[in-house]
DNA sequence: ATCGGGCTCTATAACGTTATACAGGCGACT
DNA sequence: AGTCGCCTGTATAACGTTATAGAGCCCGAT
């Protein structure tokens, strides 16, 4: 049977008002009845109701995570972080595929789910800047990933340029001339790819090497089919590419696949880089070159500042945070001389 | 602003009740009446207060999800799958991540979360029969996964040990010989790799195979580097295998890894096939031959049972729904002389 | 002595719903 | 004509919680 701060109440002899007191402690409570309200909290097994709680204080204790692609294991890997954290914080944290599609994605920022929320981390990649900024919500929302900027929410993500810049020097550092990205974007509101290819270029350029359009291969999504179908023209070109800079770790896996295909050998005719440092680049073959943000940071800080938001702690400006990330370097661009995993 | 039933009575001139009727149409309403009121609705944008109807009505809309682990895409796919389903039936799912820890397993069953859930869908690894058996549950629980059999609750898992022949004898059609197990479980109460040893021995007779105990290794849990590290054993003997069938496909990668560090070919040297059927081994070097369950069938299944628990509609006993799974061939044991992706 | 003010505790009004009980009106059947 | 029953609508009591207002009581200060 469920109990109840009545059942509680009649059992300690006290007033249903002294019961709550003891358990939240709004107000002080003796120290004699506060004992005595304890262990009839012990013995019956009480547990607070949420629902009720939820609607006296007009918060459902409930937050939002929109990823694109649950099957995504960076994403995979964020939930749990995100997760850990939120039960941490006493909250429940529930998980929205949006599939990257752009109805998914406004419904979320809509008001329509907001209902249930109490807040939103949201890494949008299908909707634009206007979009965000044309539906204030109603409840705090905090931004992840590279999908959206300048807009007055909380915003968490990797310096894009930078990893780009590290990813391509590295590269570099390995005397390729012909780099290739893959992962272009030929939508104008995807913002993502168009940071990392921003770098991409800077780098080139700062290394002294030409700018070639034609090595800048654009995919629609960011799966491992994309970087498949990607490689698989790169190498139709007549010079091919020597190294390939991926849009993310399962577009470089791709990547890696196609080059398998065609009978090349990796790094010896190709180096591949991507982005992400998921498990998977630790097992493939060859193992994976990547930048590797720090997730289990991103995935709690964002928590912690959406509950922040929610709680109204600080009132501060929307913040931009830059998590910490770093190169580990594996057998796809240094071949079999080094150790395997990381 | 939010706006509940009083603005909407109030708005259309009319009492809470015939809102309230309007909404959810308990019980009739004039048709003048209703339109009067459903245009108020669409005017003020009312929703409903989930906390307050979940109060009422003493259930909470929400149902859980508990899995060994997130970042294994065989569960993020059947996650996705469940998530679906769940919001078409109107309720909303949470994923707990038990790690496969069996305090956080026993934490499921017991009643602590279930104050806030309205039901369970679960997936244990490390809880034993007799654990669940001496936990009734406060609220209906369904079980997924091959890890707890004959207790009263719904089950859904594949016919492991069918699955289990038809890898097996894969391999032997392959005049595969020396047929390695990876992912014999040492612990008792871990009945999933139980199923799927039996299964494997079974075949093996079945093929007149001999069973040979020195190639069923076992693993501390079922990841990539399980896999490899099982797989490194069963190389260094003097006797190697000369195919594997992996307790799953993450385990199978692993073990492909370790093939691969060992400068062995596959499938010339060693053949492997796995369970799942999950992205990664469609675009893995090589690609990876394995069984593949219907993930999409299995979650869609797992709620919509759970569902009618919930809402009482037939009272039957448990039932066991065994999902179809086929088996899918790729490089790992076929070699080059197949297409590639299926 | 009397008053002000901590200190404990209590009664109660919300929060937004849904289901029950009830009221009035109108047609149909005895 | 009177009664029964249906149809439409309303008032209201919960569901379990938290915050506000306030009731005693005892101690120190006026």
């Amino acid at each position: 049977m469920v109990v109840s701060l009545k059942d509680i109440a009649a059992r300690a002899g006290v007033s249903l008002s002294t019961v709550s007191n003891v358990v939240n402690g709004y107000r002080p409570v003796g120290e004699e009845t506060r004992v005595r309200v304890q262990s009839a909290i012990d013995e019956l097994g009480y547990a607070p109701n949420l629902s009720a709680r939820h609607l006296r204080l007009g918060r459902t204790g409930i937050i939002a995570l929109a990823i694109p692609e649950l099957d995504n294991p960076y994403f995979a890997e964020l939930a749990g972080a995100a997760i850990r954290e939120a039960t941490s914080q006493g909250y429940t944290l529930v998980m929205e595929d949006t599939a990257g599609s752009y109805e998914h994605e406004l419904s979320m920022i809509d008001n329509s789910r907001r209902q249930i929320v109490d807040g939103l981390i949201f890494s949008p990649v299908a909707v634009s800047r206007e979009d965000v900024l044309a539906r204030p919500p109603a409840t705090p929302m905090v931004l992840i990933g590279e999908g959206v900027y300048d807009v007055p929410h909380d915003h968490i993500a990797i310096d894009n340029i930078a990893a780009s810049h590290v990813a391509v020097q590295h590269l570099v550092s390995l005397d390729r001339y012909r780099i290739a990205f893959i992962g272009a974007q030929a939508g104008d509101h995807r913002q993502s790819a168009h940071l990392r290819l921003r770098g991409y270029r800077e780098a080139l350029a700062g290394a002294g090497l030409p700018w070639d359009p034609a090595l800048a291969a654009p995919t629609t999504a960011f799966g491992r089919a994309d970087g498949l179908m990607a490689m698989r023209d790169l190498l139709a070109r007549t010079q091919p590419p020597d190294a390939v800079f991926a849009y993310n770790d399962l577009v470089a896996i791709g990547a890696m696949r196609a080059v398998a295909e065609a009978g090349l050998r990796i790094p010896e005719d190709v180096a591949v880089i991507g982005i992400d440092d998921i498990e998977e680049g630790r097992f493939s073959n060859p193992t994976l070159t990547t930048i590797s943000p720090d997730k289990e940071h991103i995935g709690r800080l964002a928590v912690q500042s959406l509950v922040a938001r929610i709680e109204g702690k600080p009132v501060e400006p929307p913040y931009d945070v830059q998590p910490p990330f770093r190169l580990v370097t594996r057998e796809s661009t240094l071949g079999g001389q080094r150790p395997v995993r990381t």
